[in-house]
DNA sequence: TTTTAATTACGAATATCTTCGTAGATTAAT
DNA sequence: ATTAATCTACGAAGATATTCGTAATTAAAA
């Protein structure tokens, strides 16, 4: 089983599911935007990220290219889960109330998740 | 502003949340159904949760007697706002997409979902 | 060729979290 | 009065996460 990403490997793998792949140093460049970051503190984290089997990568010349192993869903379900189940005791409707009484949602936005709760009904009971 | 509690406070706040107010025995014997925890461990974290500010303690005897200071829903706020930022992108929709979708989910649960949601076109952009 | 720049690998310092042992005080039991 | 049990306070060890400096290598520039 691979591990779940830390805070900072979060923000690294968020990059990368939207490039696809990158060096240490477009990552690096990304994230100095936010804050500024040394290039070998980037650098260590993506290593401890390969060697966790979170990142795999290719030579390109001197350099090396990283791609993420885990996808975006999946990572999200396991943050997902884990907030469920320390914080909402397990109930993922007082966690969806929470999560949608509490901000903002524009009307297309609410129409989305209604339709999904229609064909939940619809499909009933069939998980998976 | 409180600190966000990690992952063992959050444990012994649950414990509070459900009970109002606790002894460091008494949460020290609730944790340990779950794993054998010594009593010192307890007893350094509830100090520590009491420095930080999220809990409150009465001299009840020689003991102590705790309360937590920070409320369920706002604590459950506090983590999910976190959560939809850092692996949703700050996406209600998508989050609660990704909520729903994958798990399993009572006909009960959905209507009040869909009546939260009613409710909240109805009152259109008014938030909190 | 010599120098500069870019890259990886490695080690280590710092911070935070978790766990627990020990000491000191106080109460209860013998 | 001794002894045992219970509680707090404190310090420190171990684990993990984060940050970055330095050295070695290689490629590019002068």
């Amino acid at each position: 089983m691979k591990p779940k990403p830390t805070d900072s490997e979060l923000e690294i793998l968020n990059i990368l599911w939207e490039n696809g792949s990158a060096t240490v140093r477009k990552i690096n460049e990304q994230l100095s935007v936010e804050k500024p970051t040394g290039y070998t503190t980037t650098l260590k984290l993506m290593q401890i990220m390969y060697e966790k089997g979170l990142l795999t990568r290719e030579e390109k010349g001197r350099s090396h290219v990283y791609f993420p192993v885990v996808k975006k869903d999946e990572t999200q379900k396991v943050f997902l889960d884990k907030l469920l189940n320390s914080v909402f005791n397990g109930s993922v409707s007082q966690m969806a109330m929470q999560l949608l009484g509490g901000h903002k949602t524009s009307k297309e936005e609410i129409e989305k998740i209604k339709k999904l709760l229609d064909k939940m009904e619809d499909q009933d009971g069939s998980d998976k």
